[in-house]
This record gives structure tokens, C-alpha cells and sequence, in this order.
DNA sequence: GACATATAGTTGTTTATACAACTATTCAAA
DNA sequence: TTTGAATAGTTGTATAAACAACTATATGTC
């Protein structure tokens, strides 16, 4: 019998992250505002080229925690949208290294202000100690699951 | 200047709700692995349905966090798999009211078993008053962006 | 009662996700 | 060195979400 048992009626959010669906939408639409062209799940991609470039589209997949058929397609989207580059690998010719554009390298900090204001405004009002335990908790949810 | 000032890096999570992707898709494997063939966002409609059949469209855009025609959709599908069914409001032909199947009534008690042993999982070595904070944090998101 | 407005729902289009099936390349073992 | 398995990526198909544009019905004001 585990000790974290749910009342009925509380299970809902936590599966359907309505939280994190809101999060999103809020940084879609400043976005949007901002007159950029570009979704979050292609901005998520953009977030690990802007630490890494050049990695390969498995290494998005384990980074973005998605499918191999989603990454191929975001990687199209991004390609037709002129953001990023694919480029064969020498030595593999399995692999593909994606690689930013100038234009992409150009909007990281711009659309990081932006998800770092989304934040801001999410988590006002709620205090530092308690942010710090929902992250904890949202990662060993992950690791539970994963 | 805020004071929930995100570290860099560590704000990816917490938009692109990793947590309840994982708690999702946990659950979407046991359904399937159970024979259930039902979407986790059709059984996020049913849900509320077993709380309050005959609702309408509207009522389940609001209670679900979607929009108009992500309903519409949703009770497409649910209606060609034979889990609700449309009625026309007597009082405002406007209004489809919808209510549960036989076959979808049934489905309650199983899949919310499900959901609570996923939820178990997922929270598994989690102190409870450490999700009491998590939860409450989830909330005030919401409500912040809502 | 007529007309403007609001509300409920549908349809079209684009993007994204999941799963299965597929091709191409590399690796490893006999 | 050949062959079978593993790995990287693509394509097909179904479901879902967001947005805009649309139809139908109801409401409220003159």
C-alpha cells in the first residue's frame, strides 16, 4: 500500500500537466507577440543546439526526450524555416549533425528572456524553498518513469 | 527583479513538462498493454464525464483546459468508438449534451485504477508533504497563467 | 419584431506525437 | 570476409492541439 495515495479528483493535473500546458502556451504567445515564426517544440530543439551545436538527431531524441520520427520531422520544419542545417558525418554516414544558422544563433538569448519572464511570472508570487521542492519532485517523477 | 530567477538550464523542464509527458505516457502503455484502446486525452474527457455525464461540449472545453474544436474532435472519436453519444439540448438547440455509453461507464473503474498505480509509481520514494508542495506549486502556476 | 451581438459547435489547415515498417550504414562474430 | 544484428534516420498513418473562419441558434436592445 504505497504512502501516496491519491484523493480522487487530484490525479487529473498531475497527469494531464495542466501546469506546464499553461507554461507553454503563455511563451507560444509572447512568441507570437514578438512577431517570431517559431513553435516551443521547435524553439526546445534550437534550446540544446544553443548549448551544443552540431549534434546529431539522436542526440536531440535522448536531449528532448522525443521519438526518432519527431525529431526528423522538427529537424525539416527547422530546416525549411532556415534555422538549422543538416550536415552527413565523415566518419558515420548514418549520421546526421544539425547545425545552427546564423539566424537561429541570433534569436537565443532574445527567446531565452522570454521563457525566463514566462517563468518569472508563473512561479510569482510562490516562494524560493517551495520552487525547489517542486523541481525535486518533478525530477524523480522523471527518473521513476523514464 | 524576481526572486524565482530560474538557473539557466534549468527552466527546459519545467515548460516542456517532462513529468507529466512521462506520467502520460506510462499510462497511455498501460492502457494499451491492457487492451484499453483509448487515447490518455479520451479518457481525460471521460473522466470528467464520470464525474458529470450530460455536460456539455463548452462545459468539457472548460473542465478539460481545451478548446472548442478539440472537443469537437475528441467527442468525434469517442463517438465512433461508441463510448458517448451527442444529444441536442431540449432548451438551447445550440447545445450538444454528452453522455456516456454503457460500454464507457464500465471503463471507469479499471482505468482509474491504472491511473492511480502510474501515479504510484511516479511518486514512489517521494515524501508525501514534499508533494503536498509540488501539487500546490502546479496550482498556483495555473492560476497565475490561466 | 428587427437587428446587432454573443454563444455553441464545426470545418480547414498546420504542426506535433506515437507507433510500425522501412532503408542505409556500421559493427561484430563465425 | 561474409552474414546477422545493431544503430541512425525516414516515411506512412492515426490522433491531437492551436488558430482562423465559418454556421446556427439565442439574447437583448431599439
Amino acid at each position: 500500500m504505497s504512502n501516496n495515495h491519491f484523493k480522487k479528483g487530484e490525479l487529473y493535473s498531475f497527469i494531464t500537466g495542466k501546469a506546464s500546458t499553461a507554461i507553454a502556451r503563455r511563451l507560444q504567445k509572447k512568441f507570437n507577440a514578438t512577431g517570431l515564426n517559431l513553435t516551443i517544440e521547435q524553439w526546445s530543439v534550437l534550446y540544446h543546439l544553443w548549448k551544443q551545436d552540431g549534434i546529431s538527431q539522436q542526440e536531440l531524441c535522448n536531449a528532448t526526450f522525443r521519438d526518432k520520427p519527431s525529431i526528423t520531422r522538427l529537424v525539416d520544419n527547422l530546416e525549411k524555416l532556415n534555422m538549422v542545417k543538416r550536415v552527413a558525418s565523415e566518419n558515420d554516414r548514418r549520421i546526421n549533425k544539425i547545425y545552427l544558422t546564423r539566424q537561429a544563433q541570433k534569436l537565443q538569448e532574445q527567446t531565452m528572456d522570454l521563457a525566463e519572464e514566462t517563468l518569472n511570472e508563473a512561479l510569482n508570487t510562490v516562494p524560493p524553498e517551495k520552487i525547489e521542492v517542486c523541481k525535486e519532485v518533478l525530477q524523480i517523477v522523471y527518473d521513476n518513469l523514464k
